[in-house]
Order: structure tokens, then C-alpha cells, then sequence
DNA sequence: TGATCCCGCCAACGT
DNA sequence: ACGTTGGCGGGATCA
């Protein structure tokens, strides 16, 4: 067909007889392959003669299902002539899934840059065996999460997962602008009333409000970074598997547990529009879609696929189990668990280590101050930070700041070329200015969380998709950011519960965050209280098996189940009350617990902030919700290390980059305190913040924004060490700050009970026994050792302080 | 049977 | 006009 072979270099060659030749496919990649073992695998499988290739995956497709595959295989070779051949395939061994895992063999992780990584779409099709159609279904996928981008016309480069901590990150902040986790919420939360009868038409308004997001359609994401390269490339419109895929990655990132079923996802993706009326057809469609696109991601080892059990039945979805995603700033792959796997790129790496081993600061530079007030650490803060920017290496604003990319509207809408301009702007220029301003208002468009005012940030947010964009001053060379990312440092402010009181919306929320994560450790950190069970069982495509490799991945699979299962407990529970509303109770009241514990004592603590290693560190912090956030990470002087959970920054939506630096817990009234963060952005534009924030939050805001100069949120998040500023000291514990981020649960506050709930009833509903499901069971005790480990300490903390 | 999802028609584009 | 992309959904498989 049109193969280009050209390029001097070899990649023709490989086609048939070696594929080895692939130039791209370095087997050693030397800086290894930070993922996952199985990467390596996939490499020397690639290496291999193809033969040899086939047979390694066929082994990995039979883990489960192997059996009846071997079973052809086997057969195959009894059979008549004519009949094994078809025998022979069965429809597994065509299966998308596998022929994805044949792709990803042929090309490294991590390809070094220089590398012209050239994918050659008829040569491999050929390889492959596979009609040229079947190989566009995955590298739309994998377009979408720019780890191949179209060259030419028959030609993609190849960019492995070099980007992909970056995509991610873009990826969950345009799934939070536009509200996707409230609209998972809802979604969530209406089936289950469906089911129960409720009144479940009164729902639906509140979807709707919700769901019709004006800003649902999205254009495709683009990193700053890579941009398409041929112009014409891009003006395709992009419809959907890209796209798709691109929300569907969103949805993960975004969702507490990072569980989403089909269902939940297809809604959304469809009809972001109208929930109501899915064309029965229309959702099948998309359903199928989705499958097409899941099993690319879960070759990828991006989710995997579960089953979601509920009183009704089993329904399919898939969990996260690719790397954790900060919200903000840099890298962030956590990648699972606590393997210390290298990054495969120099950058992150480091930064991740070192964070996990600042995070105990005791050394040096950060000390933490007590009771300093808040305005000085933050004045102290931009100082550095302002150093820091000056300093050659200010690293800081890293890939947050590419990421931005945008999301386009509604492809018309001049969003792109607001886009586009930005990032030009934002190159030449630096990113400081952006910063600040966007800051700004993402902090108030986005700072949903606030919750308190359900309306108005909303709905700024969705209009605004992208702003953020900063354009990375250099974000050319990812890399190059990277370096000091850790240095920066990031303190937190603990106060005493006492004082403030807490805010108990949050709690709730709070929780949820925090409970579904779990995967992130190796072990479920699942939370207990999950009813629901959930099963993994792969399709077909899974590996998992027991390559020793994969030890990383290992992870995932035991535990996992139960943060599924907690989300449908969620629901049922509510449904349920009676029995289950005192389970949930307590959970809650753990729950609660929970966040106040957090911050025991009232000190300001620096820690680094590295974003990586909180959560190598902590898993659970992650789950804990802090998923979304940048990593902030607390430690307390008693336990030593908190996870704060980032979700209060997230809440308050601060972009990623200034707010990694600093955190700050308050109490209730405190909460502001996050908003320090933001605020600089506030200052800015200070009416935005006022906007939502309930009473608390205002005064808090308002505090800050008079005490915190705004140049606060500047930089980002290096180095804030010396700055330590004494803040207010004690002052609660920042658990409501958490809670109230949350998420913007309340944008909808129609009825009386939580809406929101669903989600917090998972987590709440711990015991899960109710219901049904589960089996999964025990969790508890698993939970605790899981998540336990992280939590525990807070709790405890917590308790004392009650 | 319902969950999956392969297969390939055929339209939208690009050249 | 022809080739590349890729939306779409029938209907075969699997569980």
C-alpha cells in the first residue's frame, strides 16, 4: 500500500522477517522501563523472532481464558485441515486486546527521543495479520493519550509513555472542569434511585442541570509539548474514538474510586447532553465503542476490567490501575504501588524518591513553623518560589503547566484558538503570567468544591475549559523540568481540630476520596466498607498471570475489588437506610474522623513536595483522594507523615502548579486556608472567589485574600521551604478544608438528602455488608492493613484529638 | 441470554 | 478517482 520505507532507516525491513529490525523497539532501553516488568517482556518478546512473539502472547492471553484458547491451539493441530485453521483463531485470539498487546511489544515504553520511532500503518497491519482497520482502532487509542501521533499518512511516531503522565494530568484536569465527577455522581446516584423506585424522575432535572453542561463537547486534547504535527492532520475532526477515548481516560481520573462501569461512562459520553432519551441504539454503540477502546487501555495497563456486583446484577467495568495523576503539577505517575520502579524517565524519577524520603523533613530546610501566621509563610513562600522561578531551573511549573493543554469546546467555539494563543503567549512569554491570572480563575471556576455555591463556579468552569493552559515555558523537553521538582517543598499547616470546628459536609466527601484509591498501594487499600464486590476478571487480554515481572502490577488485583463495591454500596445504602444507614453511620463517623484527624497537632510543616513520592509513599494518602491533587503531601509531626489527600486542593481547584507548593489544612473556618493557596489567584480576581464559597468559606477566603499576597501562587512548588512562615497556628484541622473539597458534589443541591452521596455512600458504607454483593467482605481487615497503614495514623491522631 | 466485540461496509476526507 | 481513515452496527462468539 503506501509504506514509505524510506527513511534510511531500517524499518522496512522489519516488516516480515525481523522484527527486530523495528528500530524503535530498543530491547534494552536503558533507562528500563519504569513500569512495569512487563514492559520488558514486551520487549524481549518484540525482539524475538515472531514466532516466538506469538506463542509469548498467546501464553499471556490464556491466563484465564488460556485454557480454552491452548484448548484450539491444541485442537487446532488434531483438526482436519480445513477446519483448524479456523478453529485456530478464535475469536480471542483476534481479539483487539491481544492484537494491542502485539503492537505495544513492537515498540519500547519509553523510546529514546532521538530515535525515529516510526510506525509504519501497513507495514504493521502486515505484520500483524490484521486488516488495516483493526490497527486504526488502537492507534486512535493510543493517539488519544499522545504516545503515537500522526506523521504522514501511513506514518505515526511513535512516543510511548514518555507523555503520558502529562497527557493524564491534562486529561484529569479538563475531566475536573467539566465536572465529570458530579456527573458520574449523578448518573450513579439516579440508578440507583431507578431502582429503588425513588422518585426518580426529580432526578433527572438535577442530571440535567448538571449534565448539560453546556461545555460537555470537548475537542480533542492536545499537549503543548507535541502538537499535531502535519496542520493537516489536526483539522480532522476529531470525533470519536480519540476523543472518546480521551473522556473515558477522564472519567478514571476523575471518579473517587477509579472504577467506572460502561454504563456510568457510555451515559456520560454520550449524551452529555440529554441523559434521558439514550437512543437505545445509540448507547449500544457506544458501549461497543468503549470496548474497543477498554481493551486497548487495558493492554495498555491503564484499567482493567472488573465486574461491578450489585443487587441487580453484575455490571462491566474497568478500573484505573495506571498511574496515580496529580492534578497539578508534574509527573506524577505513580505507577503502582509502592514499587520504587525507576521512572523510565530520567525526570520523574528522581523527584519521586527523593519526595518519599523528604517527606519525613525532619532535616533541614523545612522546618516547619508553628504558629507563624499564614501571610508570612505565603509572602515567604512567593519569595522563594520568585527565587526559585528566577533560578536557572525553576522547575516548578512542569508539566502542569503543558498540560493545561486544553480542552476544546465545542470544536467551534474560538476556545482553540484561545488555546493556541496561549500557548504561544505562554512560550514566549513566561509562565508566570499565566499563572497568576489563570490561577485566578481557575480557582474560581473551577474551585467547585466550594460547594458551597453550587452554581456559579460551575458553570464559569465549563465555559472555560482551558485556560490553564499554560504553556510550559519549555515544556519542549519534558525532562528538563523535571529536575527539581521535588525541591520544591511544600508545608502544611495543621491546626487544631478543637478550634475549628469542623465542617461536616466535607467529611463525607472527604472520605470518599480517599477510600476508593486503594489500588494505588499493592494492596487493595480498599476500604472496607465496600459491599459491593467486585471481581476482576480480566478479558481477555489481561495478562496479569504471574509474570514475575509484573510483580508491579500485582498489585492491583486482589484488593481492588472493594472500592467498586463500595460505590454501589454507596447507593444501595442510601437506598437501603435502615440497616445500612447505621452501618453507614459509623462509617461516616469514621469518616469524619477521618478528615479531622488529620491534622493532630497545629504546625505548620513543610515538606517537600514531591509528587511522585508521596505517593509511592502512600498509597493510601493517594487513594484518600488526594488522588487528584498534586501531591501534596502533610506530614504531621506525630505521625510524620500525613497524606493529606490533595483533594482539598483539588478542590479548591488551585491549578495544579502554584498550589503544589504549599498546602494548607485549616479547620473549618480555616478552610480558607486551602484557598491560600489559590489565592494569589484570588487576589487577583477576587470576586471569583467569593462567589460559591459558603459563609465559612468566604470568611476564609476573605482572610486569605487579605493575608495572602498574592504572589503566592506563583511558583510553584519547589522550594518553599525557608519560607516557612508562621502562620495562624493551630487552628483546626484541615479536615473540613478536605471535606469541603471535595468535590463540588452540592453544584446541585436539590434534594434534601445528599446527592451527592453516592459517593460518599461508598465509602461509608464500609461494612458493606448489606447488601448483597459481597462477598468481598472482609475488607475491613484488609482495608485496614491497606489502606490502614496510611490512614491508621490519622485516625488515631484523630481520635485523640476528639 | 446477555456480555463481548469481530468484521467489514461504506462514508468522509485527503491527495 | 482512488487511497486512507474511521464511524457504525450486524451478528457471531463467549460466558
Amino acid at each position: 500500500k503506501t509504506p514509505l520505507k524510506q527513511a534510511a532507516t531500517s524499518p522496512p525491513v522489519l516488516t516480515e522477517v525481523q522484527p527486530l529490525a523495528t528500530p524503535p523497539k530498543p530491547q534494552k532501553t536503558p533507562p528500563a522501563d519504569p513500569w512495569t516488568p512487563t514492559s520488558n517482556l514486551k520487549m524481549l518478546i518484540s525482539a524475538a523472532s515472531p514466532e516466538i512473539r506469538s506463542r509469548e502472547q498467546r501464553r499471556e492471553l490464556s491466563d484465564r481464558p488460556s485454557q480454552l484458547l491452548q484448548a484450539g491451539h491444541s485442537l487446532q493441530e488434531h483438526l482436519s485441515g480445513d477446519e483448524y485453521e479456523k478453529s485456530q483463531p478464535s475469536r480471542k485470539e483476534k481479539s483487539l486486546g491481544l492484537l494491542c498487546h502485539k503492537f505495544l511489544a513492537r515498540y519500547p515504553n519509553y523510546p529514546s527521543t532521538a530515535e525515529n520511532n516510526y510506525i509504519c500503518l501497513d507495514e504493521v497491519a502486515e505484520e500483524l495479520n490484521v486488516e488495516r482497520r483493526r490497527i486504526y482502532d488502537i492507534v486512535n487509542v493510543l493517539e488519544s493519550l499522545h504516545m503515537v501521533s500522526r506523521l504522514a499518512k501511513n506514518r505515526y511516531t511513535w512516543h510511548g509513555r514518555h507523555n503520558l503522565s502529562k497527557t493524564l494530568q491534562a486529561l484529569k484536569k479538563v475531566g475536573e472542569e467539566n465536572k465529570y465527577t458530579q456527573q458520574i455522581q449523578m448518573i450513579r446516584k439516579r440508578e440507583y434511585e431507578q431502582e429503588f423506585d425513588f422518585d426518580g424522575e426529580r432526578n433527572e432535572e438535577t442530571a440535567r442541570s448538571l449534565g448539560s453542561n453546556e461545555h460537555s463537547e470537548m475537542s480533542f486534547i492536545e499537549l503543548p509539548g507535541m502538537e499535531f504535527r502535519a496542520a493537516s492532520v489536526n483539522s480532522r475532526k476529531d470525533k470519536s474514538l480519540r476523543v472518546m477515548s480521551q473522556k473515558f481516560v477522564m472519567l478514571f481520573l476523575v471518579s473517587t474510586p477509579q472504577i467506572v462501569s460502561l454504563e456510568v461512562a457510555a451515559k456520560i459520553l454520550i449524551g452529555e447532553d440529554q441523559l434521558e432519551d439514550l437512543d437505545k441504539s445509540k448507547f449500544k454503540t457506544k458501549i461497543r465503542r468503549l470496548y474497543d477502546i477498554a481493551n486497548v487501555l487495558s493492554s495498555l495497563e491503564l484499567i482493567e476490567k472488573v465486574h461491578v456486583t450489585e443487587e441487580r446484577g453484575r455490571k462491566p467495568a474497568f478500573k484505573w490501575t495506571g498511574p496515580e495523576v496529580l492534578s497539578d503539577i508534574q509527573d506524577t505517575k505513580l505507577e503502582k504501588p509502592s514499587t520504587p520502579c525507576p521512572p523510565p524517565l530520567s525526570e520523574s524519577i528522581p523527584s519521586k524518591e527523593q519526595c518519599s524520603k523528604n517527606l519525613f523533613p525532619s532535616r533541614g530546610k523545612q522546618n516547619f513553623t508553628r504558629h507563624p501566621s499564614l501571610i508570612k509563610l505565603v509572602k515567604s513562600i512567593e519569595s522563594d518560589r520568585r527565587k526559585i522561578q528566577s533560578a536557572p531551573t525553576s522547575p516548578v511549573k512542569i508539566s502542569a503547566t503543558t498540560e493545561q493543554s486544553l480542552s476544546a469546546f465545542p470544536g467551534k467555539t474560538a476556545q482553540v484558538p484561545a488555546i493556541s494563543r496561549h500557548q504561544l503567549e505562554g512560550q514566549s512569554k513566561k509562565a508566570q503570567e499565566m499563572k497568576l491570572p489563570r490561577s485566578a480563575l481557575e480557582c474560581h471556576l473551577s474551585s467547585p468544591e466550594a460547594v458551597a455555591k453550587p452554581e456559579a463556579p460551575r458553570a464559569a468552569a465549563a465555559s472555560q475549559p482551558p485556560l490553564g493552559v499554560c504553556p510550559p515555558s519549555h515544556s519542549p523537553v519534558p525532562p528538563a523540568i523535571l529536575p527539581h521538582p521535588h525541591s520544591g517543598v511544600s508545608y502544611a499547616i495543621y491546626l487544631h481540630p478543637s478550634q475549628a470546628p469542623t465542617v461536616p459536609t466535607y467529611s463525607p466527601s472527604f472520605m470518599l476520596q480517599p477510600l476508593p484509591c486503594a489500588n494505588v498501594t499493592g494492596i487493595k487499600s480498599t476500604n472496607p466498607s465496600v459491599l459491593n464486590k467486585v471481581t476482576t476478571e480480566e478479558g481477555d487480554s489481561h495478562i496479569a498471570t504471574d509474570d514475575p515481572t509484573k510483580s508491579l502490577t500485582a498489585k492491583e488485583r486482589p484488593p481492588l475489588k472493594s472500592e467498586a463495591s463500595s460505590q454501589r454500596c454507596l447507593k444501595r445504602s442510601q437506598a437501603l437506610q435502615e440497616n445500612n444507614l447505621i452501618k453507614r453511620f459509623r462509617s461516616d463517623e469514621e469518616s469524619l474522623d477521618t478528615s479531622l484527624t488529620f491534622f493532630p497537632s497545629g504546625y505548620l510543616i513543610a515538606l517537600t513536595q514531591c509528587t511522585n513520592g508521596n505517593k509511592a509513599g502512600f498509597s493510601d494518602k493517594e487513594k484518600a483522594g488526594i488522588c487528584s491533587l498534586q501531591h501534596t503531601t502533610y506530614s504531621s509531626p506525630i505521625a510524620g507523615v500525613i497524606p493529606v489527600t490533595a483533594s482539598e486542593l483539588k478542590a479548591v481547584n488551585i491549578p495544579a502548579f502554584h498550589i503544589t507548593p504549599l498546602n494548607i489544612m485549616l479547620s473549618p473556618t480555616s478552610i480558607a486556608a486551602a484557598p491560600v493557596l489559590s489565592n494569589p489567584c484570588l487576589n487577583s480576581s477576587n470576586t471569583s472567589s467569593a462567589p460559591n464559597p459558603s459563609s465559612s468559606v468566604l470568611n476564609f477566603t476573605l482572610q486569605h485574600i487579605g493575608l495572602i499576597p498574592a504572589g503566592v501562587q506563583v511558583p510553584a512548588n519547589p522550594p518553599l521551604q525557608h519560607v516557612p512562615v508562621p502562620s495562624q497556628p493551630e487552628n483546626v484541622s484541615q479536615g473540613s478544608g478536605n471535606a469541603s473539597l471535595h468535590e463540588e458534589k452540592p453544584s446541585v443541591p436539590k434534594e434534601p438528602q445528599q446527592p451527592q452521596t453516592v459517593t460518599e455512600n461508598f465509602f461509608h458504607t464500609p461494612g458493606g455488608p448489606n447488601t448483597v454483593s459481597s462477598v468481598s467482605a472482609n475488607p475491613d481487615g484488609t482495608d485496614r492493613i491497606s489502606q490502614g497503614t496510611l490512614y491508621i495514623p490519622q485516625r488515631k491522631l484523630e481520635v485523640s484529638k476528639d
